[in-house]
DNA sequence: CGACCTATTGAATTCGTTCAATGATAGTGG
DNA sequence: CCACTATCATTGAACGAATTCAATAGGTCG
């Protein structure tokens, strides 16, 4: 639709404050967004495979408050806001695919901001990583990371040492092996039942509670 | 637009499974949006206070993976997503605003999700309160919260030991007066300033890091 | 090769949890 | 009106998962 961008790893799309006026959408490769709060803390706030949107989260305050920084050399596609607002009102089937694209988002923020242990937030994320990789049409248990330990724990909210030492313990478990970036998931399904908890899905139907009684307090 | 319904406290507004074709505008009162995990553990995802939407987050799967349940006697208007979607295609302001909304929730869900101590976790939520109070109309200080200790302590994701723990601390310090769901803030700006590493509009401008040379990694 | 960065591993520490007991409040029925 | 019960909240002590601090190993690039 609008013309694409091409960049370096490390290189900035647009960085905190920036006005907002474009959505983007990735093509190939990988970023990240983040922010640093005022005691100086970075926070991966999100990674963004192929086929994702970014900036839906500047649409409100209608400036950035975050960085997209590319991990691996990337290209994005520019969804000017003003265009693709417009050409929304007038296919009825694009703001469909807007609004399930936002929703989507929400639904995957709300695994990751759940309660869970370090294993299991571990464990969904590659799960998470892997499903990306089979949709974006690569294999699905040989995964080559895009991002840092770093980027990995200020994602999942653990220190470095603790994605290492994690990751260790599923190697020693026969789940996986982990040489730096490169990982092959040995046993899928263990990692899925350890990240189970944490999938939406696993949530609807399946995993219903028992009807109880009329009002159900807490 | 649509008709409204009354909700007694503890009653739900849908269910996990139920099938989705409304979203919900909170008139009156407090719900809480929550899920239990598949093994046992319950995880509030969000409260809607007057004013704020439920059910955006099953846009997407089109069914409801999240109990909503009222905290107090409340009242919520319906939208059906359907009306309202056909609706938008029409009125172009609509959509905006329905797009605002959608931004601002993810842009809400973003803080939280972030990681914080147990101290700025609590005092966010309070300021939070605090600031959905104002615009409710109602007084800024003297807080009614409409969620039990045990609510608080599943969002945020600590025991509720540790809220109440925090909550005597905070207390201790000056900071406010506590007693069971009655909260009075002595000192706003204080609980503030350990919240404001959450704020996401102080990432903006105000907070930013000076530029650093062309490509800039983790 | 040596410098630098990323990743791993070990030991000590800490923040928050868990377990356990007590206190406070509201609702119920005699 | 006062037990009696149930629920919610608070507080203390022991525990534990993850962090922090520190040192080492493995790759990469000049």
């Amino acid at each position: 639709m609008q013309h694409s961008a091409t960049l370096a790893p490390g290189e900035h799309l647009f960085r905190v404050g920036d006005s907002f006026h474009s959505l983007y959408a990735v093509r190939t490769g990988c970023l990240k967004t983040c922010a640093v709060d005022p005691n100086g803390r970075e926070h991966v706030i999100n990674f963004h495979f192929v086929g994702e949107l970014i900036g839906i989260d500047a649409i409100f305050p209608e400036q950035h408050f975050s960085d997209a920084i590319a991990l691996v050399e990337s290209s994005v596609c520019h969804l000017p806001y003003r265009a693709v607002s417009q050409l929304a009102l007038e296919i009825p089937e694009l703001q469909i695919q807007i609004l399930r694209g936002l929703s989507r988002h929400v639904f995957s923020m709300t695994s990751i901001s759940g309660d869970f242990s370090a294993e299991e937030r571990l464990a969904a994320f590659l799960v998470m990583v892997s499903a990306r990789h089979r949709l974006a049409g690569g294999g699905s248990t040989e995964l080559q990371l895009a991002m840092s330990r770093q980027d990995i724990a200020n994602y999942l909210r653990l220190a470095t040492e603790t994605v290492s030492r994690i990751l260790a313990r599923f190697q020693k478990s026969g789940l996986l092996r982990a040489n730096r970036r490169q990982i092959t998931l040995l046993n899928p399904d263990g990692l899925y039942a350890i990240a189970e908890c944490m999938n939406p899905y696993s949530k609807c139907g399946i995993n219903r509670r028992r009807p109880e009684s009329g009002t159900t307090r807490r």
